[in-house]
DNA sequence: TCAACTATACAACAATATTTGAAATATTGA
DNA sequence: TCAATATTTCAAATATTGTTGTATAGTTGA
């Protein structure tokens, strides 16, 4: 995890859409959910869900499978795990006998 | 947590700028910093950097203490295990056999 | 009170992101 | 092969965000 892919990561989820995808995505993990599906439940118009979903495989987010003419695609939780241990690295440097606890997270769902 | 400051919290942390803000004070909390010392640490010009703390702020991702002249900012590390409850939330309810783990992450110095 | 210092507020501009509509690609089944 | 379906791509219009310079407000110590 770099500051780069990080950015990228919290970019995905900054909009209000993407992060209703992602958490529908979770909820359906680790089935997942195909574009179509995704769109009628959001009611959204495909090509603006095409150019969101396109964002968050991009940064890593989710991932897409091609299953005929459907494209499925599924939250990568274990994503999460490397994110906060990012955002809470060196945590408390300066002060160490005030932190009382390791960053520690485990993410549901590893599948997929 | 809803999706309103959901949003908030991660547009916070998708700028490179407040992404090294807010690692700069999980690494310096409990103490936190104040906005001088960040400005210079990181060589932001302090009227731009006064900009992002403002966002911040305003997320809920930092908080702030007068001291004289200067204002103390410090991380709010609590708010993490509420973000990634809510990101995770009804996680795999479709498909619950498959879900191994329910959600839990510990945030590092819940100091202040 | 004054000057120096710390920090924020505002306005203008540049840069970036989002939405929309139309067209393109690819797969399926008749 | 043809029509229908699923999804993506592209370009233009719109909206939002980030940066910079300048001005303002509050605090400190002489």
């Amino acid at each position: 995890m770099d500051k780069l892919h990080a950015t990228k990561i919290f970019e995905s989820l900054a909009s209000g859409i993407r992060l209703d995808v992602f958490r529908l995505l979770v909820k359906h993990a680790p089935t997942g959910l195909v574009a179509g599906e995704i769109a009628s439940l959001l009611e959204l118009p495909p090509n603006n869900l095409s150019f969101h979903l396109k964002a968050m495989t991009h940064a890593g987010l989710i991932n897409v499978t091609q299953e005929g003419r459907y494209q499925r695609y599924r939250a990568q939780l274990t994503l999460m795990q490397a994110l906060i241990d990012y955002l809470t690295a060196e945590c408390c440097s300066a002060d160490p006998e005030s932190c009382f606890e390791p960053n520690k997270a485990s993410s549901c769902c590893d599948a997929v």
